[in-house]
DNA sequence: ATTTTGTGTTAAAACGGTTTAGTATTACAT
DNA sequence: ATGTAATACTAAACCGTTTTAACACAAAAT
């Protein structure tokens, strides 16, 4: 009970009355480079397009090793972020003839591992990956055991891998430079515990901002615990934290929300009492009240960028060099982080 | 600059000093059936552990003529009511050994058939869809070459084939009969001009309800031609129609946040000015001041069933029947519904 | 003693493409 | 006439797995 049997390279040499091989050459494009005649070639396609002739990719990547195949594993599908990021993927990956696997590792380590288990048992001929906390060691892994692959959003400064992130040191620079010029001074940063490059140099862009304007000793950065967003940021905020507070940036989408479920829930007037910065937007952010400053990703570009150098380094025979992109983002400005007046 | 190459049978079989034929059956836990010793079993399994023996997805693929690879077709995956069921429909797949390749139609049927187009390539062995408008006849045609397939959220009574939906006019007669409970009386219906089953059985509900409650004066329809939701709306919100209304109900998620889009531009005051009804939920509801009263749908549920519907008719030998599956939703009520004070 | 039955294993074919090495045929140069 | 080269094509191997038919070898039945 599954499709009907398929028209096959032999199906159309039989029609024809030359040999499969000399089909398979035609359909490939290859029919000058083998010498094949020009009557031979011009009946072979007529009959491969009328019989609606579609090459049986098991038996194509049997013989070849490769199946065309790319695995994607990104942080979370259903963050906005990572979903456009995940379509742009697909479609730049599609233009050039590859289809894309892809899955959530809920950023759990043990979760990319069976992933990627899952993902190179279908055979993918390579692998584009947003890592998360504590996958260094599964990726050195990886990366040793040659590995077609490229990190995505985040990567790891020891191992030498193809990557493509933003300049998240500049983001949040500006995020804070924008604040600053609206004469906010006690700038507070929302970030999370951990390790990863994309969060520390978010981090580091702020405080350096802020040493930059002479306020270093303003400098109020909250790591919260993994899985405990919303719990923390509210005894956080209860208490008294926030009172000294003018302005708070979060420094990814996920905290943003969850910051504004909890800033809902403590009725904070934004951006009266707390001016409000955040990333990645999505529709959550354009239809608050107020609605929501964020930093825009280059999501279509990071996208094509990684599909890009994977796919090249894939079908180039000698090993490619190792590169970092880095891409630039901007900032779009709403109320939430408007002057008070 | 591909992966490294994997164990096969053949090593294992070296390594044992059997035949591959052997090792074969013994991994595909048909040792007893095809009476093999005790010894070579053992054997086998324990140098199949030792190498990390993984199968080559294609051969068997090729071997097989089946790929345990499904296709998906949503109607947008930037949807979060899409994500999620793309996300349940992968896990519950995954469950069963199956792998999800998919894609988004955006409503339009020319990229429905070329995507399936790209999904038979691939040598799915079957396909779960979400069909888009004026796709009726592409999905018949399909359905007479015997494709293995299972519709979700929408299906053509005309055409048999296996479904997993929404009861939507019971939802939509549940949301007017709330609504009616909260004393409001003039609600209005924002649907889109579609002629698909889900969104007349909504419609229906809905002007069920109305005439239960005698108000069948008062039933306002409102169809909006697709790409322009937003220009509609706000023109029509603009003029005078909203004057008359004391409640809306929209009909699916991505009208209710175009919705929120206009009245929020039109600023006006929900519920006072008007109660909200939504679809589908998300962060977005859960965050607009004041939060949103949805329709929740069992899209976990509506995943699981989809998966296994279609892999028991992909495993089963003789035709099972064909079966449409109507599911039941609840309804999640927030302030933007309750009664005006 | 010979056939039958059963047990444990293997050789070989098949899946559908790609590629290499080889074969025929004609054309050209020696 | 003979060797060389170019042209147009094909046979066959190969990829890794599954499955069928076959094959030894022993034990049991005739």
């Amino acid at each position: 009970m599954a499709f009907k049997k398929k028209v096959s390279l032999k199906d159309i040499a039989q029609a024809v009355g030359v040999s499969s091989a000399l089909v398979s050459m035609v359909l490939n494009g290859k029919a000058k480079q083998y010498g094949i005649g020009e009557e031979a070639t011009r009946k072979v396609l007529a009959k491969a397009k009328e019989l609606n002739y579609q090459p049986n990719i098991m038996a194509r990547g049997l013989r070849s090793g490769r199946s065309r195949l790319l695995g994607l594993v990104v942080a979370d599908i259903s963050n906005p972020f990572f979903a456009t990021l995940a379509r742009e993927i697909e479609r730049a990956a599609s233009e050039r003839g590859y289809t894309v696997i892809y899955g959530s590792s809920d950023e759990k380590p043990e979760h990319l591992s069976k992933l990627m288990n899952t993902l190179a048992n279908q055979g993918v001929d390579g692998i584009i990956v947003v890592p998360c906390e504590n996958s260094e060691e599964l990726i050195a892994d990886l990366y040793l055991q040659k590995y077609a692959m490229v990190l995505v959003d985040r990567y790891f400064p020891k191992i030498n891998t193809l990557s493509v992130s933003l300049d998240n040191a500049e983001a949040c620079k500006n995020v804070t430079r924008h604040l600053l010029s609206q004469s906010y001074k006690k700038i507070g940063f929302v970030s999370y515990e951990s390790e990863l490059l994309h969060m520390t140099e978010r981090v580091r862009g702020y405080c350096e901002a802020m040493q930059e304007a002479g306020l270093k000793n303003s400098i109020n950065v909250l790591k919260l615990p993994q899985d405990k967003y919303q719990e923390t940021m509210l005894q956080v905020f209860e208490q008294h934290q926030i009172k000294n507070l003018e302005a708070l940036i979060f420094s990814n989408n996920s905290l943003t929300i969850q910051g504004l479920y909890v800033l809902k829930q403590l009725k904070v007037r934004i951006p009266e009492d707390l001016a409000v910065f955040g990333f990645d937007g999505g529709d959550v952010f354009d239809l608050y009240c107020p609605a929501i400053s964020y930093v825009r990703q280059p999501v279509e570009e990071m996208g094509r960028k990684a599909v890009t150098v994977l796919i090249d380094q894939l079908e180039s025979e000698k090993p490619e060099e190792i590169k970092r992109y880095v891409l630039k983002s901007d900032l779009v400005i709403a109320e939430s982080s408007l002057k008070k007046k």
